[in-house]
DNA sequence: CTTTAAATTTAGGGTAACCCTAAAATTCAC
DNA sequence: GTGAATTTTAGGGTTACCCTAAATTTAAAG
């Protein structure tokens, strides 16, 4: 089921920005804050929310808030994989963290799997990214067994 | 005049492909032929053809097929400066120039052009991408002067 | 030069993803 | 419980895509 699962970079935006409240910062994601955040009015969230819920990327209860299901967890951490293994490319070509992660926030859902597993491998498979946010692995990303 | 110029990624990819027919292969671009390209219907082309062309990227002599313009030349060869010095960064990390330039046609037209200078700069200012192809030259990328 | 086939454009539709305001519904805090 | 704040619905609007069918124009063949 569920086909291919595509994610406008619009959406790709509101789910990372739900999973890093959710998930990195424990904070419940309440509609106006997302649309302060991202500058639009609030029913614009309601109706992207709306849409990525119906993708089953996130369970909305009404007038209660947000919260990403397994697939919308995966998928914002395959993004924020994708944002950090960029980041780091990034930081290393323009050697300044903020202006790689704007670099990165434009590309990150543009960069296909294979390429970020190959920068993945280029660096030695890091596991935090020049902000010291984690960087989620991918079991198709195999990194080097240690000897013995 | 002509504030920003915003170019979406299915515009970009017309651009490309008639800049190439025109400028490199020196074929001239009928409607048919990008359709068939870019696997729509005529009708589609024609429809996108003229939104660029009200964009003054490229001018529409009715049933006889489209010319770049200076400005429209111009967005091509800064799409393909960007293509090509993408594809010198993948071809380094993926190892293989085909799997290369897929991946930097997804991202061609979203990286900024500080971050290509950056990479340019890096690769000690190419001038022609693991294809062969001119690497167009951007002023604001300054190589280093030759001593003398 | 005319006819007909091929190429192209127009006309008319359709979808999806964005955005908004105003009004209704719901929750929260006093 | 009631009023203020939050959130959602209802109703609109735009732009960028795509399509088919019919009209137009060009080009090729006789």
């Amino acid at each position: 089921m569920d086909a291919e699962l595509s994610v406008t970079e619009n959406e790709a935006k509101y789910l990372k920005l739900i999973y890093r409240k959710q998930c990195e910062e424990s904070i419940k994601v309440k509609t106006t804050a997302v649309a302060k955040f991202l500058r639009v009015r609030p029913a614009t969230v309601t109706e992207v929310i709306q849409n990525l819920s119906e993708k089953n990327l996130l369970r909305h209860r009404r007038y209660h808030g947000v919260e990403l299901t397994k697939k919308g967890i995966a998928e914002a951490r395959k993004l924020l994989r994708t944002h950090r293994i960029l980041e780091i490319l990034f930081t290393d070509i323009l050697d300044n963290a903020q202006r790689a992660c704007n670099e990165a926030s434009k590309l990150d859902c543009h960069a296909s799997r294979d390429l970020i597993n190959a920068i993945c491998r280029a660096y030695g498979h890091p596991e935090i990214c020049p902000c010291e946010k984690t960087i989620f692995s991918d079991p198709k990303c195999k990194k080097k067994q240690m000897g013995g």
